[in-house]
DNA sequence: GTATTTAATTTAACATACATACGAATAGAG
DNA sequence: CTCTATTCGTATGTATGTTAAATTAAATAC
């Protein structure tokens, strides 16, 4: 079905548009609003009186004169509801409380089952339903209250279903988190991939409207956001890069094929250069892998150096062929691998100068800080509930 | 800048929704368009009107009755205007003459230079102007005559400013070509990759808005289609699908790294592989090169058969490390490799079922027709002419 | 204190889509 | 054949929403 524009929708385009600047500033007036958007003055006082009566706005006092009367001075009400945002991991969940500009107010980090005995789905999704009640029970009142929860699942999700597909690391196929949760808890919960949500995260928290987010841990995957949208492809599986082939005849991957990125940049691959390198027998699903990888290599221990440089050089190949693919504005590292952020991102950022071509050299790479998938889940819960906020949409 | 709607903008979204209806379908009515859009009937007709005073559209007769009085039969007034699309190669150019709707009412092929002595930037100028003089000199008369002239170029070219970045195997940089022969022939000239042509004519013939386009011949690139727009990354150079690693010990290639997909995928890759399986020595310039390998295969020859097996299955490789990033809802080969679709197409699919996951195993792979890319080039220049049709703009 | 400048609101004008009504044209029932 | 229901297209008036201009409000500069 193609779509039509009438006064409605012409009128609902402008208002997203300006509380979407009100998003973004910390404060501003109707007249800069106006200046900026092209709108007439007085339709953006028209908007703003709407925006004001919703709660999402208010009036915050004169700013400084420009020669003539002080400005009104506006702000998104970034404490008018609150959401809630959880970072499902193989070792532990990481939760978050934040209000609607994603700013945290509570956080909790809660170690589950190892490797070795991985919860059923049904405790999961107990274990999930206690830590929505714990942060339920902190949240300041607010004139919206709890807007919803986001959870961010690492594997195949379906976000329009809320269904789970398959988590790998978790043993879990066909689960219908969202809607269970959903019912339990009598809040609407809405369900993404973990690299989509850091990702998802990263263009609310830049503005940067096309960057790459790799998680890099377990496993690797990508979050691509395009156009300020989300990239989901076809059957909502795009961003699978750690599936893609960077040595037709490499290591053997899990999904069966040979030479996958992943084998090559994650938690596993780490413990696999240690074991070359002949740092004894190591286990990378041990409580605390990363971090004692990290310490040791800043203690000088050759082997974990090693590792460490092996691994970041495989993730700069990586990283180069999506940016000759995608030629991205930006890319951001997250996940347990970009801990070790001092360690790999000059190796990483050596590799792309060398890899890359032309002006995809001079694509940065950053890292983000940790929470960034919690936040970026809870984002996905109050992009969801407040249609006038940037749409997770792809 | 922040974008705003008046009634003006409305106005000209719906319009241009109500011609991408008539360009698309072979012919329709007013309430036909106004039940797939939502929009009123009487607002339908309004536009409409305007359409038809504007050339664009035409009443052609009545259509079937549903039950009451017949409606009038709409369509797109495909020779309202002409252009010229031009796909420059190392060997030789393809010119067409299509009207608006791209079907080609001329067409000619024309050798230009070996690889051994490539032309001048000012004599390839000047036989591109030759091509078009000798289309505009057959091009029927029309309410809008020749809209522009479309150039699609094997390299990393500025889409924006009409200048050539880089023609690897031409031997060109810095060729400010569009603003020249613009000059020269005093008609808009637009250019942009070949890759990125392909791409955009795939998607204006089949109305599949997520596509991806990979043309293969001496070098390997891809079009991005992506929400209906070409995606062309920060600096213009998303794409360079052939430069990525799929193989990091792999052969050294042009750019000086090592595996990239270009080395196991183009031309030059099938005269390696022909080497290799002792077929003598092999020049991949020389004329008809591609040709022959196919009807040697054709013909049974064991090293040819092997080769061709061998560049497919590093096709599919690259193919499938594409579908694992974009998900795509399709997959369109061009190029002179191509051409071999019997021998390849099947091994790649083979491939792709191997080596992609999950519902990407089952994303289509077809080859288009030659000229595809000299029509896209014709449809960029159309595009930019009639900016009611589907804007070629990232 | 007065003039000038800037901010925000009010009012009128304008553009556009929609709802409704109506005429034209047709198929199908009787 | 006639009548009725239905569909297509258009004309008219209304609703919605933006803009332009006028107005009010509040600050600065001299």
């Amino acid at each position: 079905m193609y779509k039509s524009v009438d006064a409605t929708v012409m009128r609902q385009f402008n208002k997203r548009t300006v509380l979407h600047i009100l998003y973004q500033r910390q404060e501003t007036s109707r007249v800069s609003i106006s200046s900026e958007t092209g709108l007439n003055r007085a339709t953006v006082s028209s908007l703003v009186d709407e925006l004001i009566a919703e709660q999402f706005v208010q009036e915050i006092g004169l700013g400084t004169s420009h020669g003539g009367r002080k400005p009104i001075l506006l702000r998104f009400n970034a404490n008018a509801g609150y959401a809630i945002g959880i970072d499902l991991q193989i070792t532990h969940i990481d939760t978050v409380l934040t209000n609607t500009r994603r700013e945290v107010v509570y956080q909790n980090r809660r170690q589950i089952g190892t490797a070795d005995q991985p919860l059923t789905p049904q405790t999961l999704r107990d274990v999930l339903a206690e830590e929505v009640h714990a942060a339920e029970a902190v949240c300041p009142q607010s004139p919206r209250g709890i807007l919803g929860v986001g959870v961010a699942l690492p594997g195949l999700v379906n976000y329009e279903t809320g269904r789970v597909t398959y988590l790998p690391n978790l043993g879990i196929t066909d689960w219908s988190i969202a809607p269970e949760l959903s019912e339990m808890l009598q809040v609407p919960v809405a369900i993404d991939n973990d690299a989509n949500c850091g990702a998802w995260e990263a263009f609310l928290s830049t503005g940067i409207s096309n960057l790459l987010f790799i998680n890099a841990g377990i496993g690797v995957g990508a979050g691509i956001i395009l156009n300020g949208k989300l990239h989901r492809g076809r059957d909502g599986i795009a961003g699978e890069a750690g599936h893609t082939t960077i040595s037709t005849m490499g290591v053997v991957c899990s999904c069966g094929n040979y030479g996958c990125w992943e084998q090559y940049s994650s938690e596993q691959a780490l413990a696999r250069y240690l074991q070359e390198q002949g740092a004894g027998p190591v286990d990378a699903f041990a409580p605390r892998f990363v971090d004692r990888c990290i310490e040791a290599a800043q203690a000088g221990n050759h082997a974990y150096i090693q590792s460490w440089r092996t691994l970041a050089e495989a993730l700069g190949v990586g990283i180069s062929n999506l940016l000759q693919i995608l030629n991205p504005d930006y890319v951001y590292l997250g996940g347990t691998i970009a801990e070790a952020a001092t360690i790999i991102l000059p190796e990483i950022q050596r590799v792309i100068r060398h890899r890359a071509m032309s002006a995809n050299k001079t694509v940065p790479v950053a890292v983000l800080p940790p929470q960034t998938v919690a936040r970026g889940a809870a984002g996905l819960a109050i992009a969801r509930a407040i249609d006038m906020l940037p749409t997770h949409a792809g």
